[in-house]
DNA sequence: CCACGTATAATTGTATACAATTATACGTGG
DNA sequence: CCACGTATAATTGTATACAATTATACGTGG
C-alpha cells in the first residue's frame, strides 16, 4: 500500500501533467483564481511551458475532484473551496478518523505501532522547542500511519484526499496558539487506546481529537483566510 | 446543486471522453478485466472508435477515482473492487448517511420533504406488485434526495461518488428476497424522524438503513458475484 | 544451449493540426 | 440609437504526428 501510493505519487512529480495537476490545485486552494473563475487551456499552457495536452488532463481530474467545474465546449470554471466546505470537511474526518482508529485497533503491525510512538515521542520534544515545520511533518505522519494501519484501502484513500484538501489549513493552525502542544497530547491519547486494544475507546479519541482541531480553528479565525468566500 | 449536478452528466453523456469513461468504469466494476489486467490506449479506442485523446483523459480520471493504478511510460492496471471494499464502502457509507440525515432533517426544504414523501408512497405500492426496475430508481431517487437535502456539497459528492461505486450490488439485493420492501420501511423511519425534526433519529435510523442493507447482502452472498475477489 | 547485448517493435508522453462549437465584433436597417 | 444577423475570432474537442521510453525479438559468442 505504502509503496503503491509512493509509484502514484512519482508518476505526479515526474510527468508534466502531473506538475500541471498540483500547480493548478494549489493554486485553487490556496486562493488564485476566485470563485467561478474560467481557466484557459492554452493561457495555462503557456504559463507554465507545456502545450494543451498535459493541462487538459489535469482539467479531468480536477473536475472529478470537485475543484473545478468543466461546461462542455465552453470552459472550465473554478469551484473553489467555501468557510462551509472546510467546515463539513472537518465533521466528515472526525466520524471517518473515528473509524479509522477503530480498525487500526484492530489492524496495526508491530512496525507501525513503534513509529507511532516514536512519532508522538519525538513530537513532544519539538512542541517544547517551538519548532513548527517539524511539528506539522510529524502530525503529517501520524495521521498517514493511522491511515495505513486501519487496513482500508477505502478508508485510507478517503482520508487522505480530505486531508490533503485542508492541508493548507492545517499546518497554519498548527503553528500557531501552541495547537501544537494540544494536538500531540491528543495523538497520546489515540495511541495509548490503540494499545491497549480498546477500538472504541481509539474510536472516540480520534473523533475528539478532530473536533478540537476544528473548534480551534474557529476560535482562532484562520480558516476564514484561507478560503474563497 | 441540482442543476450543476446535471449539467455535469450532460457532459459526460456528450463527450466522447464521457463515454469512454463510462464504459470503461462499469467494465471494471463488472468485472470485465481481471484485477492487474493492462489497459492499452490504443486496443480501448479502436474498441470504442475515438482515438488515444479521449482514452488517456478517461484513464486520468479513473486514476483518481482509485479504480486503475497507472506507471508513468509503463501503462495502467486495474485495480477492481474487492468483497473488502464492498464491505468498508458500506461501513464508511452507514456513518456519512447518518450525518447527511442529521444535516437533511436541519436544512430540507418542503418541495424535497414533499418528494420524498410522494417516493415513500409510490415505492410502497411497487414493492407490493412486486415492480423490481422502480422500486431501484426510486430507492436511487430517495438517497439522491436526501443528498441534496443535507445541504453539503462536500457530503453529496463523498456519498454519490460511493453510491455509485456500489450501485450495480445495491440493485441485484433490491430486486431478491423483499429486500424492497424493507428498505423501503427504514425509508420511512428516516422521512418521519426528518419530518419530527430529530436529527438523531434520522442518523440513528440512516446508519441502521445501511447497515441492515449491508447485512442483507451478506446474508445472501450475493456480493461475491459481483467483485472481483 | 543459453546468457547477453543490440536492434526492432510497441507503448506512452507531449505537441500540434484541424474540426466543431461558442464568444465577440461590427455593420446595417429601422 | 439599438436590435438583430452575420462575419470573425477565440476556445474547446478530437485526431494525429513525433519524441521518449519500455518491451520484445533475435542473433551471436562462448
Amino acid at each position: 500500500m505504502g509503496k503503491y501510493n509512493a509509484k502514484n505519487e512519482a508518476s505526479d512529480k515526474f510527468s508534466l501533467r502531473g506538475k500541471v495537476f498540483h500547480k493548478i490545485r494549489d493554486d485553487i486552494l490556496s486562493g488564485k483564481y476566485k470563485d467561478n473563475e474560467e481557466l484557459k487551456e492554452v493561457a495555462i499552457g503557456e504559463e507554465l511551458g507545456v502545450s494543451r495536452t498535459p493541462v487538459r488532463e489535469a482539467f479531468r481530474q480536477l473536475e472529478l475532484e470537485g475543484l473545478i467545474n468543466i461546461i462542455p465546449n465552453k470552459g472550465a470554471y473554478v469551484t473553489g473551496i467555501t468557510v462551509k466546505d472546510v467546515k463539513d470537511i472537518y465533521m466528515i474526518r472526525s466520524l471517518l478518523e473515528g473509524l479509522c482508529a477503530k480498525w487500526a485497533t484492530e489492524n496495526i503491525t508491530p512496525e507501525q505501532l513503534e513509529e507511532m510512538e516514536e512519532n508522538v515521542y519525538l513530537a513532544e520534544f519539538h512542541a517544547t522547542k517551538g519548532h513548527t515545520q517539524q511539528i506539522a511533518e510529524l502530525d503529517n505522519r501520524f495521521h498517514e500511519i493511522l491511515y495505513e494501519a486501519c487496513n482500508s484501502k477505502m478508508l485510507e484513500k478517503q482520508l487522505r484526499d480530505f486531508h490533503d484538501y485542508v492541508l493548507r489549513v492545517r499546518k497554519k493552525t498548527l503553528s500557531e496558539n501552541n495547537r501544537g502542544t494540544a494536538s500531540n497530547k491528543e495523538h497520546k491519547y489515540i495511541l495509548e487506546a490503540i494499545k491497549s486494544g480498546d477500538p472504541l475507546k481509539a474510536e472516540a479519541e480520534a473523533n475528539k481529537h478532530v473536533m478540537s482541531a476544528f473548534e480551534n480553528m474557529v476560535k482562532n479565525g484562520l480558516y476564514e483566510a484561507y478560503s474563497t468566500e
